[in-house]
DNA sequence: GCTTTTGATATTTTTTTTCTATCAGAGAGT
DNA sequence: ACTCTCTGATAGAAAAAAAATATCAAAAGC
C-alpha cells in the first residue's frame, strides 16, 4: 500500500469522479484508474462502485476512507516532526548540573519556561560534579551543563554566564561571629572552612579560596565534602565553617545562620556549558532561550 | 515520502547497520543505502550519522522514529480497516423500525449485543411505516427493517420472524368490560375500533382486522393513527379501543387497561426484513446475530 | 440516431527501483 | 607498516512500476 494510492484513493472518494479527482491531482486519469485497481487488487477488496455514470464508495471504501485520511495525517506529522527537530523545536536535551542551581530561581524559571514554550524537547537532568560535567560535555555525553565558579577553557567548548549571587558564610548559631550584622573574612581566623571536592581552579572551591586569599586570611580546609547540602549539615554539626552561594539560603537547617560578607567581590557565578560542535539542534534553542547575562567569563 | 521508505528507515534505526537492515528487510543494501539517502534528501534532513564503523541517529532521525513508527501503524490500521469492513466487522447499517419495536425487550437486547460486539458497526436508526420501510428497503435506502405484521412479498427482498407476541385489547378503565379477566372480541359489539394508518394486508392493522374477522365481529373503525402511542392515548381519552401488541404494556397510562383475549390465535409478528442484493457486509454480519424464530412466515 | 460523458484498456515512454559489481575508508591482526 | 575484513557508498545495467497518449465501450441526453 503505497502513500500515492492512498492520497490517490482520497482523491476519487472525495470527487467521486474520475476525471476530476485526476486533473486535482495533475495526472492523467488513466494513471489514477490503474492505481486505484491495483489497491483494489492488493486489497482484495472492491473500494469503489461505478456505474457507468457515477462513481460511489463500497461499504468497505467508506470504512477505508477515515483510516485512508488519518494515515496520510500521521505521514504529515512524520514529516512535521524532522522539521521540528531540524528547527530545533523537538527532540531531546541532556542537561548536567551541579546541585545548587536546582535552588537559584532564575535557573528554575528559565528551565520552565523552556519547558512550557518547547514541550516536545524532552529534558533529561543529571547530577554531576563541576569537573566530570565539563568532561562530559567535551566527549558530547552532556548536551549542556550548569555549572558553578570557574573551569579550564577547552576550544572544543563554549559557556555562558547564568547567574552570579553573593557568597554568604555559613555559620553554626554558637559561633560568636552569628551575632554580627556582616562578617569580615580575616575574623575568621581559626582553621575549619569546608570546601567542595574539586578540583583545583575549578568551581565553588576555587571561588572560596579565593574570597579568602583576597581577605589575606590563611585558612585551613577540612576533608572536602562532595555537595554543598552536606556541607550545610556539617555547619550545624559544628564541624566547620562554609562560603556557599546566597541560593542555599533556602536550604534551612536548625543551628546554621548564613551572613552576609564585608567583601563586596566574594560572589558566585553560575554557567552554561556547551560542546562547540554539537549536533543538536534543540541545544541552540536552549541557547535561544537563555538569556546572556555578561560576555567576560571563562578562565580564573 | 513513500511507505517503503519508512519502513526502512525504520529498519535501520532498530539495527543501527544497512547490511543487517537490508537482509531483514530481503533487499539488497544498496537499494537501502539509496532510498534512506532519497528520503534525506527529500527531508532536506541527515537522519542517521554514519562514522565509517557505526551508524546512529541524529537527533532529528530520533525524533522521526517514533512518528514514523506512529505512521505505520496508521497504514496497517487502513489495511485492518478493509479487511474488517469486508468481514462485515466494520462500516455502517441504516436500520428502519416501527415505534413498537423499542418496546419488545427481546428486540433491544439483541441489538444491544450487536453494538456491543461489533462497536466498530455504526447503526443509524429510522422510525418509519411499515409500507414505508418496505419501499426503501427495496431501494437499498436501509439496509435493514424491523416491521410488525404481514407484508407483501417481493422477489428484491428477505425476511425473517423476530417476534410473536399476544394481542391485548387497550380498554378505558370505565370500560364495561374491564372488570373481566378475558374478553371475547365478540363481546365488543359498538363500534369504535382504531386502527393504524397501514394500507390493507399489511401490519398490526392486518393483524387486528384478522382477529375481529376470525371472531366473527363486525366492528366499525375510526380515522386512522399514525403510530401506537397515539392510539392507547386515544383509548385513554375514551375514543375509541384498540388492539395492541403485548409489549405495549410499558406504556402506562392512566385511564387505559391492557386486557388478554380469548382468542390464542389473536397475535402480532415482528420481522426482520432486508434487500437480497445489499452489498453490505455488515447486514450479514447482523444476520449472523439475529436468531431465526420461524422459516414460516411471509405473505398472510 | 447521434453526441457527449465517463471510466476502462492497450501500448509506448518515462521514471523509479533494484541488482551486481566495485570502491574506499577504518580497524584489527600480524 | 602491511594486509585483511568490515562497512556503507557509488556506478551501471536490468527490471519493475508509473504515467502518458490514444482509443474503446457503455449509457445518458438531445
Amino acid at each position: 500500500m503505497k502513500t500515492r494510492q492512498l492520497l490517490y484513493f482520497v482523491a476519487v472518494a472525495e470527487e467521486l469522479h474520475f476525471g476530476r479527482a485526476a486533473s486535482r491531482l495533475h495526472v492523467a486519469q488513466p494513471a489514477l484508474s490503474q492505481q486505484i485497481k491495483a489497491l483494489e487488487q492488493e486489497l482484495e477488496t472492491r473500494l469503489f462502485e461505478r456505474d457507468r455514470r457515477h462513481v460511489s464508495l463500497t461499504p468497505a471504501g467508506r470504512a477505508m476512507l477515515a483510516e485512508a485520511r488519518e494515515a496520510l495525517a500521521a505521514l504529515d506529522r512524520v514529516r512535521g516532526a524532522v522539521v521540528d527537530a531540524r528547527r530545533g523545536h523537538r527532540g531531546h536535551l541532556r542537561i548536567g548540573y551541579v546541585g545548587s542551581a536546582m535552588m537559584v530561581p532564575e535557573i528554575l524559571s528559565t528551565l520552565l519556561a523552556f519547558t512550557r514554550h518547547y514541550p516536545n524537547i524532552r529534558l533529561e537532568t543529571e547530577e554531576h560534579a563541576v569537573e566530570d560535567q565539563l568532561a562530559l560535555v567535551s566527549d558530547g555525553l552532556l548536551d549542556v551543563a550548569i555549572v558553578r565558579g570557574p573551569f579550564a577553557d577547552d576550544p572544543r567548548r563554549c559557556h555562558r554566564l547564568l547567574h552570579e549571587e553573593p557568597l554568604l558564610i555559613a555559620l553554626p548559631t554558637a559561633h560568636p561571629l552569628a551575632r554580627r550584622d556582616r562578617v569580615d573574612l580575616a575574623d575568621l581566623v581559626h582553621p575549619g572552612l569546608l570546601v567542595l571536592r574539586d578540583p583545583p581552579g575549578v568551581g565553588l572551591q576555587d571561588e572560596t579560596l579565593a574570597a579568602f586569599s583576597r581577605a589575606g586570611v590563611a585558612i585551613g580546609t577540612r576533608q572536602p565534602v562532595t555537595n554543598l547540602t552536606t556541607m550545610v549539615g556539617l555547619v550545624a554539626a559544628g564541624m566547620g565553617v562554609g562560603l556557599v552561594p546566597a541560593a542555599m539560603q533556602v536550604h534551612r537547617l536548625p543551628g546554621v545562620g548564613y551572613h552576609p560578607l564585608a567583601d563586596p567581590d566574594a560572589t558566585s557565578r553560575l554557567a552554561l556549558v556547551w560542546r562547540k560542535a554539537s549536533p543538536n539542534p534543540a541545544l541552540s534553542t536552549l541557547l535561544g532561550v537563555v538569556p546572556d547575562r555578561a560576555a567576560g567569563m571563562g578562565t580564573p
